[in-house]
DNA sequence: GCTACAATCAATAAGTCGCTTGAATGTTAT
DNA sequence: ATAACATTCAAGCGACTTATTGATTGTAGC
């Protein structure tokens, strides 16, 4: 009917809405959010060609949630805002509580997930306080270079089997990766599991850590 | 290349995107803010075909954000969650802030925005206390019935010129209406100035300050 | 039962999205 | 300059989305 200023701005809105109206997308954020990256080496990370992430990042720009930034050869994108993060967040948490499909995967791929139950970052905080607890960054080493929990360890989940002399004996393992719904800290509760080792998730990733205000070491 | 759990969970959640990628919806989903609805009257609101609306509202369950219950000839959709209506605000404030269409359109609209500057919630709660200000609400009758500010006033926009008597003399008019870019609240302001009567916008609407945790009156 | 009405379904046409391919632009290093 | 590389553009294809139309289901009231 009227076709006024609301809907113009709703028409706005909505391309935000067509943005993280795809998975590839989400998944680009969700690498944005660790740091800034060129478009080939996200490309890599995600597992599309040059040309399709190219194209991908420009709707992310279109919608005002990534900028860029030239650095010589490469151009380089992050997260336009912190309030991006806070976004997606949201959006996490009501997919969670109300999206049938989302249940469905996390049990379907990680069958016992009662078992998973993550720990949260003030537990975390209160026990390695008292030394107890190892703490276990699974994200590539260029990632964990860009900020990371304090005294954490850092193996990338493909080498995680060959490197399981480098974690302490006795100690509990706190895994934690790129967010929420970054699979590689599941993947590794279930080796160290499997070798016998005790582990459990942190119930979020680096950069909730980071929006909590807490501590990010840079070493 | 990988199509992990990872990818899975992210497309469910692309799905919570896409439904947010249309502005008809995002309009469905500040009327629904207000309060449930069936079908027809919100298709009547939003000014789309029956079978449309029906078919956006599909939309918008498939991804979690409304619930239907039947109440005899009826079907009455409302927001499935508290939290929906906190997604909307976040979006809001993103595009707000990133999206130069969403200035550009306040401005051409609204020719001397800075004169409309709204006021924010606390400050009217404080003003209210000393009896300076007139709460006008400008929705139609039944959404003031289903919950309003605390001694408002209810004159529908399309009955406001008609009126004005009803408005105490020598006091400032704190307009407000659906949400934060509901345009009522604008036009009022407008039409009130333009009479050489003292208003002003509330930043937000109903919902937001429901939110917030307000009192709400019903009488 | 039949009628009236609310809502949904099914089929369609026009438009948009997502990915690929190959060419074009812009920057660095030789 | 020229070569090498990072990124973007442009065209094209198949798949999905949106709005319309008319038929169908389900409920209330006679």
């Amino acid at each position: 009917m009227s076709t006024g200023p609301k809907q113009a701005l709703f028409a706005e809105f909505a391309t935000i809405g067509r943005a993280l109206g795809n998975a590839h997308r989400i998944e680009m954020l969700e690498h944005l959010a660790q740091g800034e990256r060129g478009v080939d080496a996200l490309a890599q990370r995600v597992g599309l060609s040059v040309a399709n992430t190219s194209q991908h990042l420009q709707h992310l720009r279109r919608a005002g949630l990534v900028t860029s930034r030239r650095d010589g050869k490469f151009i380089l994108y992050r997260l336009s805002d912190d309030s991006v993060t806070g976004l997606l967040r949201t959006l996490f948490e009501l997919g969670e509580r109300n999206l049938t499909g989302v249940d469905y995967v996390l049990r379907g791929y990680f069958e016992d997930r009662d078992n998973m139950e993550p720990i949260t970052r003030e537990a975390l905080l209160e026990r390695s306080r008292s030394g107890q607890v190892t703490v276990l960054d699974l994200r590539p080493e260029d990632e964990f270079a860009a900020g990371h929990l304090p005294g954490a360890v850092n193996i990338p989940l493909e080498e995680l089997e060959a490197r399981l002399a480098e974690l302490p004996d006795g100690c509990e393992v706190i895994a934690y990766c790129r967010g929420r719904y970054c699979v590689l800290s599941f993947e590794a509760v279930a080796t160290l599991r499997a070798k016998g080792i005790k582990a459990r998730r942190l119930e979020e990733g680096m950069p909730e850590w980071r929006a909590a205000g807490l501590p990010v070491e840079y070493v």
